[in-house]
DNA sequence: CGACTTTGACCTGCGC
DNA sequence: GCGCAGGTCAAAGTCG
């Protein structure tokens, strides 16, 4: 793309702030919390279970720890018994009834145990239960939403075009972290119930292919669209549509939903229906960025594309590509390519839309990926409404989880250590970043064990009107191919292995997103505890106003 | 000749 | 209302 003639929009290149600067800002505005954040998990007890400080100790671990402890409870309380049972104390052999009277205490200290462990187990049987209970529930409240936005916009007069495009263009971001608002108070609350992170996983693929079907349907009925008449008339059309469709999409689940009718709670006021809507328009338009090293024009995605545009884009003296996808006829995924002008070997691909016909095996992993990443993005992994300041939180968990998820995913060595997110771009987009731009002293060996006091996620918001700013960075993805993480640039093999590794396995993307909603639903926790201890950063925007 | 790229023109939203 | 910036269109050119 570099040597690509900038055309007549080469007269927009400009010499105004540089949005990539602030991008590559936060970078240096992480204030160390990892050591703070690491290591917190706690003794595991009851008052843990509900405390929701660490909702990542799920209900299995709990049970695990419960179990292990009530086994070393006994074990302890096995070898105690032997010795004191087959003790060669002379005052116990020489006194029988004081031998009774203590095997009577063991016997005792034993039965109470046991009953002890019943209790334990018969209040954690409750309590699954309970989680169970409320995972259906979530899930009926989730198709209610749909349903009951659907009829709210089919009774309003007329279905007000005007007002539907107001809602859509006005107040993205307000609208966008409302909704991340809402999503973390809803991760709160099923973290609290401590969900085992297995059902938490399955709750959230659920969300994910629901979000994906649904667009699925949406793009199917675009199709028709893309022949209308005038562009306004066109666009207006496909934004009706848009709110229109998520019924079609979840008719099938109403009856299922229905089954929890008495246990959905209503929506008390308009402005609530009209968030969700708005939240629908705002999932049709989420992004996901794909940032990575290389020096040929596009990353390979196995799909075909069709370049349709370029232009220079402000700040950026690197030309911005568009591409439309071209493997069947009105699929509305389109891609834009731009190098990051800091860097030029860094490769933006930012993804838009979901594709309306069957991918080929190499196209599956990363269409899967970039259409779970903007679902999971909107769908609950906003954990911060604070313009001002950012969270972080340790990687560590991250690694945990996705150890967890993709052990055997030739991938799952990687560290993912940086996340940002932002409610002040367009629209909501997730970036992946490929790249090794960190200066994370990282050894690559120290993955398994979580030792990486720079690892981080960093959760800020951003003012980045150009790049997208939630970055989940992957800087160590390729570690085990360098000898020197921190310094050495990936090579284009490097990239081109990486990425058909990753298109070739679906379960990987299906992994990351369950290891990153997972964490982002923790952060929310980690960010009130703390908050008091001046643990936020600085982002993007305090750094603009300094 | 069909598919793709290039590039000037146009449209739309947004801020002032 | 005007200008700017992002995004898209479509005619012309290029390529295999």
């Amino acid at each position: 793309m570099d040597n690509v003639p900038a055309g007549r929009s080469g007269g927009d290149l400009n010499n105004g702030r540089d949005d990539s600067d602030r991008d590559h800002d936060h970078d240096h505005e992480h204030v160390s919390l990892g050591r703070i954040l690491s290591g917190k998990r706690s003794v595991v007890s009851e008052m843990d279970f509900f405390a929701g400080e660490k909702p990542a100790a799920t209900s299995k671990e709990i049970l695990g720890v419960k179990k292990e402890s009530v086994q070393n409870e006994d074990e302890q309380l096995h070898i105690n018994t032997g010795l004191n049972l087959s003790t060669t104390n002379p005052s116990i052999i020489n006194n029988g009834t004081s031998k009774n009277i203590k095997k009577n205490s063991q016997e005792n200290k034993l039965a109470a145990l046991q009953a002890d462990l019943e209790k334990t187990s018969v209040e954690n049987q409750r309590l699954k239960g309970m989680l169970n209970q409320m995972n259906s529930n979530y899930h009926a409240l989730q198709m209610h939403l749909f349903t009951y936005m659907q009829r709210q916009h089919t009774r309003r007069p007329g279905n007000d075009h005007t007002q539907n495009h107001e809602m859509i263009s006005n107040g993205k971001a307000r609208q966008f972290m409302d909704l991340g608002q809402a999503a973390a108070k809803r991760d709160e609350a099923v973290s609290i119930q401590s969900a085992s992170s297995e059902e938490t996983r399955s709750k959230d693929f659920s969300i994910v292919e629901s979000m994906e079907i649904s667009n699925q349907k949406i793009n199917n009925s675009n199709i028709d669209l893309e022949k209308s008449t005038t562009d306004s008339d066109r666009r207006r059309r496909i934004v009706e549509r848009e709110l229109e469709s998520p019924e079609r999409s979840t008719q099938l689940a109403v009856a299922d939903s229905n089954n929890n009718n008495n246990k959905v709670p209503r929506f008390n006021s308009s402005r609530d229906v009209e968030q969700a809507t708005q939240t629908i328009a705002m999932v049709r338009k989420a992004r996901v960025s794909v940032r990575a090293r290389s020096e040929a024009t596009m990353i390979s995605d196995g799909c075909q594309w069709r370049k349709y545009g370029q232009k220079m884009a402000k700040g950026n003296p690197c030309p911005r590509a568009y591409y439309r996808c071209t493997m069947a006829s009105g699929c509305p995924v389109r891609k834009q390519v731009q190098r990051c002008a800091q860097d030029r070997t860094i490769l933006m691909t930012t993804y838009e839309g979901n594709h309306n016909h069957p991918l080929p095996a190499a196209a599956v992993g990363m269409a899967s990926t970039t259409s779970a990443a903007a679902s999971m993005l909107l769908s609950g992994s906003m954990v911060s409404t604070d313009h001002q300041h950012g969270l972080i939180i340790n990687s560590n968990d991250f690694h945990h989880d996705l150890a967890k998820t993709t052990h055997h995913h030739p991938l799952s060595n990687f560290s993912p250590s940086l996340a940002s997110l932002s409610a002040s771009a367009p629209f909501p987009t997730v970036t992946l970043d490929l790249t090794t731009h960190n200066n994370h002293n990282h050894n690559p060996n120290q993955f398994h064990h979580q030792q990486m006091p720079l690892s981080q996620f960093h959760l800020a918001s951003s003012n980045s009107s150009i790049l997208p700013s939630n970055i989940l960075n992957l800087p160590h993805l390729f570690s085990n191919h360098q000898t020197q993480a921190a310094a050495a640039s990936v090579s284009t093999d490097t990239i081109s292995a990486a990425t058909a590794a990753i298109t070739a396995d679906p379960s990987f993307a299906s992994a990351l997103v369950a290891a990153i909603t997972n964490i982002m639903g923790n952060t929310h926790h980690q960010s009130h505890s703390n908050n008091n201890n001046n643990s936020t950063t600085r982002n993007s925007s305090d750094n603009k106003n300094s």
